[in-house]
DNA sequence: GTAAATGTAAAACGATCACTTTACATGTAG
DNA sequence: CTACATGTAAAGTGATCGTTTTACATTTAC
């Protein structure tokens, strides 16, 4: 549905600008050019709403991150923030604001962060040849710390990480 | 003032488990037993009492990564989730709640985290011997991403980031 | 031709928001 | 004795919250 789209695409750009409690719903219609009756129709309700967009995001975040090497990873990090800037990970910033309490949001949540660790762990195996689990905590850590430090830090905190990256492959390959 | 810690502390635990925006007047008057009008003469407004509150956490976070090694700081990360939870950084939380927007609170966050990259440059140069600025942006990245990758890896992420840390400061030493 | 589906605009819902005010009690300093 | 500072409880401020409803227009399908 064209709708649909409309209404999650702006939705994610309000939630993620503003934050999810402090944006109202009438600034969610406007955004989307509709009427509430409709939005709600299509949504079901503000929480659920936040769910279509994170599963929605959380896809956007697989396709952007499918490359072959923990090098490619940080580019693609690099890439986003450039793109779409940087304000931390909006999973854990929507977690946060609701304290786990709203359902659909904790469960949206916890299916990406599965997701995003499943995917570093191929990225690591991809890139070294096989299994590390050390390695792989390791590349979450840093992606998560890049994308949150360069909140304050900027590109520098992506840079940083990605030479981080390198040097713990390279010494987990040898 | 007894009641002004009595209030920054209740202030803090309801942020930090509820979020800033959803933490609504009447329950903090309640957890900080006291009536609205003496909250408003100490606090002046909601968002000047986040302010006092990031204030006193960054007090607190500076003491407790008084230290003088790069595995010390790490330590005192598991330590501080052990007690306090792992629910992400509460400055960068409050930032995105409030989109900067709200200028006491984006004055305590850029505070805090310009004071928290001198520590870790501190640490570093304690540890090796020098300044590396490098070195120190990459552990400013674990760190921040220990923090938040606890929030949905647990205790594992922060000794993983632990591992890393000391592997690119042995590097670094030699 | 008619009924269902899908949309709009706008009013209304009760609840809650941050914040202020009124009215009153208490201790304390000049 | 008085005056002020500091606290409480509770009602009231208008605005905004998420959500539902009423009333009506348009398109699609049998």
């Amino acid at each position: 549905m064209e709708l649909t789209r409309r209404l999650t695409d702006a939705a994610e750009k309000l939630f993620d600008r503003y934050g999810y409690t402090a944006t109202g719903m009438d600034r969610l219609t406007k955004a989307a050019d509709m009427s509430s009756r409709t939005l709600y129709k299509h949504a079901g309700s503000k929480a659920q709403l936040m769910a279509m967009v994170l599963s929605e995001r959380d896809k956007r975040f697989l396709c952007r991150t499918d490359v072959k090497s923990v090098e490619a990873l940080f580019d693609a990090l690099k890439d986003w923030t450039a793109t779409e800037g940087a304000r931390g990970c909006l999973f854990l910033r929507a977690l946060g604001e609701t304290g786990g309490d709203t359902p659909e949001i904790t469960a949206a949540v916890e299916a990406h962060k599965a997701a995003f660790a499943a995917r570093i762990g191929d990225i690591v195996a991809m890139d070294i040849g096989r299994d590390d689990p050390l390695l792989t905590e390791q590349i979450i850590v840093l992606f998560e710390g890049a994308a949150h430090a360069a909140i304050y830090r900027g590109n520098g905190a992506v840079d940083a990480a990605r030479v981080a990256a390198a040097a713990l492959v390279k010494a987990a390959r040898t």
